[in-house]
DNA sequence: GATACGTTAAATGTATGACATATGATATTA
DNA sequence: TAATATCATATGTCATACATTTAACGTATC
């Protein structure tokens, strides 16, 4: 039996798609660089026109370029940040791919851990900012912000993790928490009133890590419970 | 001063994009579903083919949809895996806005906990599975499935914790780890001999949650070792 | 000289028509 | 009945024309 292996007919259009994509990821381009014009890709190629724009709009999709048009226009790299992870989470929820509880419980497996990493790197300005982000959570704006205000010393935390990945996975979670709640737009007096970080904070600023985690662990036991009990509440409104 | 706001122009293939991503997050269309042939979103939208081609496109390159040619073909609506939370990790490792400590930190951070969790979870035929994959771990195949073989348990683990989120992550990060190291192939006597796992199983069987933890967090801060000490080997007998 | 304005050029965006190719369904034939 | 040819329906590619956007340059006006 000889071994012939199946011809793969690979659209143009991907062909050439993933050749860009693997020059950006090989650092040929680089964040704010230019991809060629659809003109010289075409030379480049020796393709038509239709396909190249494809190839693009492939990569604008991905999240790899930005296409700004006019002159001095063409195909941006775009700086690759973490936002895309964010992105991908948001959709796995709305796609039903996991449950408000798995995130809910993911969050109170990692946070904790992320907190007690950002007690052992504080440093007097860390502690500073957390103390700010801390002040500034008494202040009532419109909805969004005012969950951010809430949310900023989680953050904090986050970054001061050291740790970029976990940092990302944390933000990502808070946004899909927040975005997801955001519907019944839960009264912050309620539901997270200004100073249930204080303990957290003080234990993080203490460098005492161990503590931090635990602080954290209560906090969003605590949280999850009230949200719980407000969007029974919502649901009992509504009805 | 007027409240005027500035008129965003956006472009018709992004229009109909997100008119038919909505769709999609809206469970108008399901996974497997066709979408509307070319000819039919030309006359629905009233607009020209190019445009209709460009958003499919894009919906593709997002891997929403999946496309088919020939009769019987068309856009079909992709089930969504957490297959795209492991790309865009991937990525992120590619583009190096994380490094290989920051991988190997997060998954020394959640490992432990996720397999607490499991061992919370343990049944009979889970356990059973368990020791199926541990027999498993002595076979040698090609290197890519040798690998597989030997990471068996930690996928088993990531998925009896019994949140979908956590599990991705943690099979995430196995995978960026055993792309980046499969370069110099390391030699699995060296870095991961057979049997590593068994304390760890033997804890998960007995549903003994804090001994599980332990155990995977000590396997890991071992693993993390060998893998330094043969990484730098490689490099000297490169240079 | 500074400012407003028009012109131009370079790039992407859209429309259209033609043909190529892939592929399932169906009819035809040995 | 089974292989084969044909057909219909999709998507894939090409070519051309025109529209639109936008930065840069030049020019007139004050």
């Amino acid at each position: 039996m000889v071994n012939f292996t199946p011809v793969k007919q690979i659209k143009a259009s991907d062909e050439i798609g993933n050749q860009l994509r693997n020059a950006i990821f090989e650092g040929k381009y680089l964040a704010g660089d230019k991809l060629p014009s659809e003109r010289e890709l075409i030379e480049l190629f020796q393709i038509s026109r239709t396909v190249v724009r494809e190839a693009i709009k492939g990569l604008e999709a991905s999240g790899l370029v930005e296409i700004k048009q006019g002159a001095m226009g063409g195909a941006f790299v775009k700086l690759m940040t973490f936002e895309r992870l964010t992105n991908v989470c948001q959709e796995l929820f709305t796609m039903e791919k996991m449950s408000f509880a798995e995130v809910c419980e993911a969050r109170l497996q990692i946070e904790p851990m992320v907190a007690k990493l950002a007690a052992q790197n504080c440093t007097p300005e860390m502690a500073e900012k957390l103390r700010e982000a801390s002040r500034n959570e008494e202040h009532i704006l419109d909805y969004p912000d005012t969950v951010y205000l809430r949310q900023k010393v989680h953050y904090i935390l986050a970054d001061m993790s050291g740790n970029r990945f976990l940092a990302a996975i944390v933000k990502s979670l808070l946004q899909v928490i927040s975005k997801a709640t955001a519907k019944f737009e839960p009264s912050h007096e309620k539901v997270h009133p200004a100073g249930l970080h204080d303990a957290i904070i003080a234990a993080v600023i203490a460098q005492n890590g161990s503590q931090a985690e635990a602080e954290m662990r209560k906090h969003l036991q605590e949280f999850t419970l009230m949200l719980d009990a407000v969007e029974k509440e919502y649901r009992y409104t509504e009805k």
